[in-house]
DNA sequence: ATAAAGTACAGGGTTTATCCCCTTGTGACT
DNA sequence: AGTCACAAGGGGATAAACCCTGTACTTTAT
């Protein structure tokens, strides 16, 4: 396989030594050319736009500083839709799945696959213009079927502050004094929200929180 | 360079596709040798004992699923003192790295390091017997003033497993049940850890747990 | 060798917070 | 008129948090 056949691969992640690595991956398939890295999505728009050669794909790490993979796919969808976009993450929520694909990527790549889907995902991305692994199609089903959704899981604002509030040293006699509202009330929401997500304590309100992103440590 | 001469290298991480690429990288050097991989410190202990070869450095990441590299590292650095340890990890902190060397680690590698720097750090660690880059050498610097040392954050085996079981929707007197000891014993620790980590209540023990890596999400 | 100090575990008793059940008033929308 | 969402309350069981005390065993000092 000669170079101009070869197909053209751009990679977007913070993590240097990572980029570094899957460069070597590449080569060592032999049928792509890195072209460039970048440490994040306002570099990739830079060094795009200098760029001699177009690349067919960019693998796009999703958790970057400056400008996310959310906002770098995106852009790039508007700004070039024939550039393949491949997300790589290693997060497999499926919140998290759906976001990328609406934000335009071709495919969602966890970074504990093994080597060789690398390779069977961009040859798949480049030929069929999508690639969706077992759990990503698993997701977009899901999320087709509205019955299997779970609306229990719906906050409402009140809920999500309070959820927030739940996360710190304050006592819940405390938290209704913030949200100007009774402790009683209070005691409503933490019921209510105990039974909707199955959870039996504060702990349980805690690390459902920072599971699903309402509370941020630091 | 001849195979017998090359530097046996393991690597252990939960993420494949990283695995598979830092070997190409490693390769790409032609003085490093990587005999196998392995996807949490469990799996590299069974993988140890049946290896003809052993490795002269474990590349160990940190955050894995099982057996963490913290468990790890300790458990190597008493199995086998000859192996050296270099900690891979996208954490900076300070904390983390401290850890991770008391548990016997040889060096700390942070993931954005340029890859160049990877295979310094091993010849180093393999020649010298350790690796310090700046951010490293800072923090042990910074922990060897003992003005600024925080010597009532360190932690017991037991406060540490009390820590992790406070994270849970468990109560105390089950957590007394699964730690074999009198209810009345959790609520000494509990009291202890409160004053000593001045926190007030159960919800910052749980966010001083995860914010110092004591427990981690699913 | 023995007293003093430190550490780990465990107990009694009390206050405060959490958790749970069941009920009520008030607008808002069909 | 009905029911729905929301805020608020009464009463009570359980868990968490905070006192202070005691025993056994180890470490350290003299």
């Amino acid at each position: 396989m000669t170079a101009k056949t070869k197909h053209n691969i751009v990679i977007v992640d913070d993590h240097l030594l990572f980029a570094g690595s899957l460069e070597k991956l590449l080569e060592s398939f032999g049928e792509f050319n890195v072209l460039f890295h970048a440490k994040n999505g306002s570099d990739f728009q830079q060094k795009l736009k200098l760029a001699k050669m177009q690349p067919d794909v960019v693998l796009l790490d999703i958790n970057m500083p400056v400008m996310d993979g959310f906002e770098t796919a995106n852009w790039l969808s508007s700004y070039r839709k024939d550039i393949k976009v491949l997300a790589l993450s290693m997060d497999d929520d499926e919140e998290t799945i759906l976001r990328m694909l609406r934000c335009g990527a071709n495919g969602y790549l966890l970074k504990d696959i093994h080597p060789d889907k690398l390779r069977e995902a961009l040859l798949e991305v480049i030929h069929k213009g999508y690639y969706h692994s077992e759990k990503v199609a698993a997701a977009l089903l899901q999320s087709l079927n509205p019955a299997k959704e779970k609306p229990e899981h719906r906050l409402k604002e009140n809920e999500r502050i309070f959820i927030s509030l739940a996360c710190t040293e304050m006592t819940y006699k405390e938290i209704a004094e913030k949200m100007n509202l009774s402790p009683k009330t209070i005691d409503g929401y933490r019921h209510e929200l105990f039974s909707r997500l199955q959870i039996k304590n504060r702990v349980g309100l805690v690390i459902y929180a920072l599971k699903h992103d309402l509370y941020r440590i630091q």
